[in-house]
Parts: structure tokens; C-alpha cells; sequence
DNA sequence: GATATAAATTGGAACGGTCCAAATTCTGTG
DNA sequence: CACAGAATTTGGACCGTTCCAATTTATATC
């Protein structure tokens, strides 16, 4: 065992291997065109040699930035979250940044935390997905660290950043226009506990479509539960202990769902035959469930890899116009619905 | 619109402001009890005033370590490595960690890649958890590199490093036994292509209770898949289309069992009381598919959050014996079996 | 009030790269 | 062969911190 203490090998040590300054060795390293290929090959050999390891920090700390993307999520139990970061990391992967991740488990300190964090670790961009009840103003404030951001899924009532999300009005508007042409009249909504820009847009886009159709929305069938299995599985309970039951409902997302989907198999009942129902997201799970569940798919890997375009984009034009993408929701009938 | 390129503030600013000496300035800012609190307070506040923030890339540059700990898992559609994945932010974050996040999407050449790169970004430590085919050798290559390493669920044959897992073995051998005991005879495995200490652990598990009950193992009834929804239901398919078909089927995990319960329901079969059904790991989700799956419970966000605290200890003590941890599964029954 | 000791503070040398302006070596041409 | 211009190479300052040894200041003791 050799147990010396041994300081790491630099780019002068291999300058002094190969017999050239460390310069030369430093514009070889980052396949400078100025440098002869005889030069760069001696060079290339020689630190494979003494089994160099670039110091990305001293570059970094040198020329102020770092090849270092934020990536804060919110709520990885849900699987829309991952599927979007895998998204985000093959791109940022794929042109040579490496993703810092934070889980904020929708906690506004936690948030708060972890973007200064990055910032400490001098990121060179942060893609978040903001908690819930984020300030307002949360975007401009990171605008003003001089960070490029881009926000993906929530958007917040300030939209005067870089978004990537999907076109949440659409896509519940859509799904709801597509029950309604089924012959449902009795509808129900599960929405979301709590105000935010995406909860409105969602609920909206329901009672857009009733309202367009001449039906009445009995404001008992128009619920908030907590966006999680569990509380689609509260929610069918509710509407069922109705007098008068919906034949349809229509749900925040996916997850809310697949929570109404397990309530109604533990029942005895089917859905598609005794109750529609129609998610939101389409998870890759989505095609999976007993029975598979009807959803509006708005490609969450895709949005990642939009997300992470979007930024290196910014990261070359950081003083350009913010910019939009909007994924329009496209409904896959399966069987539920 | 004040644009003029801000050179960022430093200890030096603050030093010059608060009329000290940088290195007073440094001190405080770890906190240090050798600053009078007085002096202590004066500098905090400046800071503060003058909108300081750190830079840990000159710090780790300078005293040679750094916050930040890798992590590589292979399989983010897999929600049991999503639930592994929060675990380990979770500690680590808890004690001023930060994760630099790797997906290798069960590729060999990803992961050296990643693990390089974490290794130029001069992580504190890694927590991986290997691609199927990794060579036996990779734990004592990284530990030549004098990074500190956990591995986490799946080990090599080699096994001397930090780990931290679930007895594949023993959990199998009990999801069996559990069939037998319930009168089933009839037990097919649905188990994993491909090679690797943990396939193996898992059939031989099956294999052994078989055998010490005296049943007969009829080689078609153990298979190989793909990892995945639509490996389990073309394992399914496989075993249907016997002449003798089993009454009950174990799964390698609950991805592969989902698939299988989700082909059982487009046939118009019920698990559980047409074909039992046994999956491994209960993921969140097994919790809410139709019907409920039965399975074994590892407890994926623990093993996160042990493998976190694993590394914290090997970064005290860099040259302690490597240390071992095991999970015992336990047999959750739900409605499949 | 002098002295010994403890408590606070400080300047300067690292850490390992990148950048820049200047120096050196090559070319091709007359 | 001299020389301009291009192609390569180079030394030294610098990025923002931490570390260390040394210095200054405060406190206790006689």
C-alpha cells in the first residue's frame, strides 16, 4: 500500500513531463486550434500517463463559470417529475453539463435554501419547477443574481421569464368537450386544493366547455382534493356519497386518477363501464393501470429536453426576449373514458 | 437598468468595509469561536448589506474538498430508484450535501463518463448504484481515486466496499414459501436476463424453497424478461400459453408484476384469485394498483437514506472496513396473492 | 506597571486552472 | 538569405477562498 499523501497531478506537472509550458498544455486540454498536433498529441499522451484529472474547480473559480445546471423539482413522487428531469438531463448531459438536483418536496424554505445553494456552487443555470405558493416575484429575483432561469410546468401570474409547459386551459377544455360529445351531461371535476395560475387554467378550462355546452355545473361535482392517490381516492368517496352521481369525472392529473381508478376497482366497480374517467399528464404509468386510463398527454420527457434547450439557448443569449413553449395536450383514449 | 458588469463581491469587500482583515472576514463566515461575536456581528452584517454571496469554487479549490456528492442510479423509471434517490437527498441535503445527479440508463459507457465527470468535479463522494454489466472491478478503480464510495442495491460478486442492500436471497426464498404455504404448487418466476449476483440471489431464493418443499421445478416455468411493464407481460403471455400453466407467479419486481397484472386484466383475469401474484420491492405505487399488489417491502427511501449516512461516515473515517447493510424484506399481502 | 499568557487578528502564500500580451519559431517570397 | 507575416508557444497575473505562522491586543497575576 502506498500511503504517501500524494498532491494531485496539474497541468504543470505534465508541462514539465512533456517539455512544454503549462500554457501549451492548458490550450491542448481544451483542443485549442492554436496548438500544433504534434504538440497536442505528445501532450495528451503524456497526461494520460501520469493519470491527470482536470480540476474543474480552479477553471471554474478562473473564468467565472461552471458547467454546473440547478435542476430543483418539486415532487419527485410523482412520476411526471421524473420523467421531466430524465428529459433535462439527457440534453444538459449530452452538451457537457452535469445536473445538480434538489427535491423540494413542494417546501418554499427548502426551495429557498437550495437556490441559494446553487448560486453558491456558481451554477451556471437553474431550471425550476416552482413550489406551489411561490412568491411572485421569485423568477425576477433569480433574474437579478444574474442566473439564467428557465421555470418549466408552473407558471407562475408574473410571466416575464423563459416557460416551458403545457397548455393546461386546452387540455382540460379538450378532455371535457370529448366526454360531453360521448354523451355525458354529468361531469364531475377533482381539481386541486390551493389557488395557483395552473389550478385556475385547469378548472377554468372545465368550466369553459360545460358552460359552452349549455350545461349546469352542479357545484357539488366540482371538488379539491390534495394532488396525490390518496386523494383521488378521497375524492371518488365524496362524489359517490352523492344523491345524484356523476357518470364522468375528470381529474387534476394522473395521479389523481390512478387514485380514483384503485377506489373504484376496491368497489367493485369498472371504470369506463360504471364511471369515466379521464387523467392528466399521461405518465408513462398511465398505460399501464387496470384499466388503462384514458389521459391528456403532454409529453413529459419532452418538455424536460425543451426545458434544458431552452436554457443553453439563454446561456448563449442571456439578454434576449424571454421565451415560451407551450405543449398543446393531446387526449389518448384508452379505456377508461 | 444599471448594466455595467459587476465584478462579484468578495471577502476582500467586506474585509475593506467592515475594516478588517479578509481573513477575519473568512473566519467568520465558518463560523469560527476564535472571532470576538462583536467583530463577528459587524462583518455578518456587511455582508449581508452588500449582498456577499459565497463562492464555494474558490474554497474547495483551495482546501482541496468539496460539498458536493454524486449520485448514479441507473433506472429513473423505475420508481424504486426515484424512492432511493429522495432518501439520499434527504440526509445528505441535511447535512449541507449537495447531489450531483447521474442517469445511466443501464449504460456502461454513461456511467464511466459520469463517473469521471463527478471525478474532475472533485466530488466529496459517490453513491452508485452499478449498471448491470459493470466490471468487478469498478468499486476498487473509484477507490483507487480516493473517492469515497457507496454502492447501493445491486453488488458485485466482488464485495469489499460500502454497501448497502436488500437480501435478494432471502426475500424471494419467503414470497415462496409464503405460495406454498397457501397450498400453491404451481409457482412459476419471472425472473431477470441477463447475469449478475442479484438475478442470481433472487432465483436461487425460488429455487431453494422449491427444493426444500419438495416440488418439482418445471423449467418452463421459470423465465426471463426485460426489466420492465412489458417484460412482465410478455412473461405472462409465456406462461399462459403453456399447456400447464401455474397457479401462482413471482416477479423479480413490482415493474415486471405491474406489467403482469395489467396483461391478467386485458385478458379478463383477476390476480389474486385467477393467478396469485407476487412482486419486490413495493414501490409507492404497488400500493394502488388493481388489485393491490402483494409484495415485498425493502423500503427503497430508507436504503436512500442509509446509503446517505453510510457515505457521511465513510468521509469521517475514510479507512475504516468497508460496512455492510442488509435489509430483511418483508411480505406485504395485499390482494395478489 | 511590568510581565506572562490567552484571545483576536492579520498578511501572504497557496490551490490549479485560464487569460492575455509578448516572445519565439515557422513559412513563403523576393 | 533577409524579412514580413502567420503559426505556435510562453510567462505571469489573476480568480476568491483557506491555511499558517506571526503579530497585535486584551486579560490576569504579582
Amino acid at each position: 500500500m502506498n500511503k504517501t499523501i500524494q498532491r494531485s497531478i496539474t497541468i504543470r506537472d505534465i508541462a514539465q513531463a512533456a517539455d512544454v509550458s503549462k500554457s501549451t498544455v492548458s490550450l491542448v486540454l481544451k483542443n485549442s486550434p492554436l496548438i500544433k498536433p504534434a504538440t497536442a498529441m505528445k501532450v495528451w499522451a503524456t497526461a494520460r500517463q501520469l493519470g491527470y484529472v482536470y480540476n474543474r474547480n480552479a477553471a471554474n473559480l478562473r473564468h467565472g463559470r461552471s458547467n454546473i445546471v440547478g435542476v430543483v423539482v418539486n415532487d419527485l413522487a410523482n412520476p411526471f417529475f421524473v420523467e421531466l428531469l430524465i428529459g433535462v438531463e439527457r440534453v444538459l448531459n449530452e452538451f457537457g453539463f452535469v445536473v445538480l438536483m434538489a427535491h423540494t418536496a413542494e417546501n418554499l424554505t427548502v426551495q429557498n435554501n437550495v437556490l441559494v445553494s446553487m448560486r453558491e456552487q456558481n451554477a451556471a443555470g437553474i431550471i425550476l419547477c416552482p413550489v406551489y405558493d411561490s412568491p411572485d416575484d421569485l423568477p425576477a429575483r433569480i433574474g437579478q443574481w444574474d442566473l439564467p432561469l428557465v421555470v418549466v410546468i408552473r407558471r407562475l401570474w408574473d410571466m416575464n421569464y423563459d416557460f416551458v409547459g403545457s397548455d393546461n386551459h386546452a387540455g382540460i377544455y379538450r378532455a371535457a368537450r370529448y366526454l360531453i360529445s360521448k354523451g355525458h351531461r354529468k361531469i364531475a371535476y377533482i381539481g386541486r386544493q390551493g389557488r395557483s395560475y395552473i389550478t385556475e387554467q385547469r378548472r377554468s378550462g372545465f368550466l369553459k366547455a360545460m358552460r359552452e355546452c349549455g350545461i349546469d355545473v352542479d357545484e357539488k361535482w366540482v371538488i379539491d382534493v390534495p394532488v396525490s392517490t390518496d386523494g383521488g381516492r378521497q375524492g371518488l368517496r365524496t362524489l359517490l356519497s352523492l344523491d345524484d352521481r356523476p357518470s364522468a369525472v375528470l381529474c387534476y392529473n394522473d395521479r389523481v386518477a390512478i387514485g380514483v381508478l384503485n377506489e373504484l376497482d376496491r368497489l367493485g366497480l369498472r371504470a369506463g363501464r360504471d364511471l369515466s374517467v379521464i387523467g392528466f399528464d399521461d405518465i408513462a404509468e398511465a398505460a399501464h393501470t387496470n384499466p388503462p386510463l384514458t389521459t391528456l398527454a403532454v409529453t413529459p420527457e419532452l418538455q424536460g429536453e425543451l426545458a434544458g434547450k431552452m436554457l443553453l439557448k439563454r446561456l448563449d443569449n442571456p439578454s434576449g426576449a424571454p421565451d415560451t413553449t407551450i405543449i398543446d395536450p393531446v387526449l389518448v383514449v384508452r379505456a377508461t373514458a
